[in-house]
DNA sequence: TGCCAGGCCCTCTTTAGGGCCTT
C-alpha cells in the first residue's frame, strides 16, 4: 500500500472564517513515496474583499479574484481531487478550519484527519531557529518552490518538509515510512517522549 | 481607522498568561 498524502495550503482574506474570512486560493500536492504525483491549484472568488495588508502579503489582488472561478466550483473540484487521501498542512489547525468551513457551505463534510508539519517539526526538529514554513525550508536546504504565501508554492514547500520529517524520523529514530495515523499520533506526543513513542510503535 | 481567531506549548503554571504559527 503506497504512503500517499494530500498536502494542502489555503490563502485567505484573514485569519478565521468565524469573522467572515474566506479562502481566496487553494493548492493540493498529491505526494507519494517521496515525490509529487499530481497537483490541484486555483484562485477562488468567494465574493469577499481582501484587505490591503493581505494583498501585499500574498500578492493576490481583488482584481485577480474578480475573474477567478466561484469558490463553490473550486471547492467541489478540490474535494473531489482529494477524495479520502489523508491531508497534511503546515499549522493544520488553520487550513482545517477553512477546509471544514468551505466544505460546509457546500453541505459536505471532511472525510479524513489532518497531520500537521508544524507540530511534527516542533517534535522532530526542536533545534530549528523557529518553525515557520519558510524558515524550515531554508534551514533544511529544501527546494525553492516559488513565491512564498502563494498556495501552490507553500503546499510544495510543506510537501518537501513532510518528506524531510519522515526521513528525520527514519534517520534519527529508525522508523521508516511513518503512515498518516502514526503522524497524527506523533504530533500529539509530549516533546520529551518522542524517542520513546517511536521506539514503541 | 484599527481591529477581529484559535490551537498548541512553555513556564515565573495548573484558580494563567503569553508566544508561536497560519492569512
Amino acid at each position: 500500500m503506497p504512503n500517499r498524502f494530500a498536502v494542502i495550503d489555503f490563502e485567505t482574506s484573514g485569519l478565521s472564517p468565524t469573522v467572515g474570512c474566506r479562502a481566496t486560493e487553494v493548492a493540493v500536492v498529491l505526494w507519494q513515496d517521496g515525490r509529487e504525483l499530481d497537483c490541484y491549484h486555483s484562485l477562488m472568488n468567494a465574493g469577499v474583499r481582501v484587505p490591503a495588508d493581505i494583498e501585499r502579503l500574498t500578492g493576490i489582488s481583488n482584481a485577480m479574484l474578480r475573474t477567478a472561478p466561484p469558490a463553490a466550483t473550486v471547492m467541489r473540484e478540490v474535494a473531489d481531487f482529494v477524495g479520502d487521501i489523508p491531508l497534511v498542512a503546515h499549522n493544520a489547525a488553520f487550513d482545517r478550519k477553512f477546509w471544514d468551513h468551505e466544505l460546509g457551505l457546500l453541505g459536505r463534510q471532511r472525510r479524513q484527519d489532518f497531520a500537521c508539519t508544524l507540530l511534527l517539526a516542533r517534535r522532530l526538529l526542536p533545534h530549528a531557529p523557529d518553525h515557520k514554513l519558510g524558515t524550515l525550508t531554508r534551514w533544511a536546504g529544501l527546494p525553492d518552490a516559488g513565491r512564498a504565501h502563494r498556495a501552490l508554492a507553500d503546499a510544495r514547500m510543506a510537501a518537501h518538509l513532510l518528506q524531510y520529517l519522515l526521513e528525520t524520523a527514519e534517520r534519527q529514530h529508525r522508523r521508516p515510512g511513518l503512515c498518516h495515523p502514526q503522524l497524527c499520533q506523533l504530533q500529539k506526543v509530549p516533546a520529551g517522549k518522542v524517542s520513546d513513542f517511536l521506539r514503541n510503535l
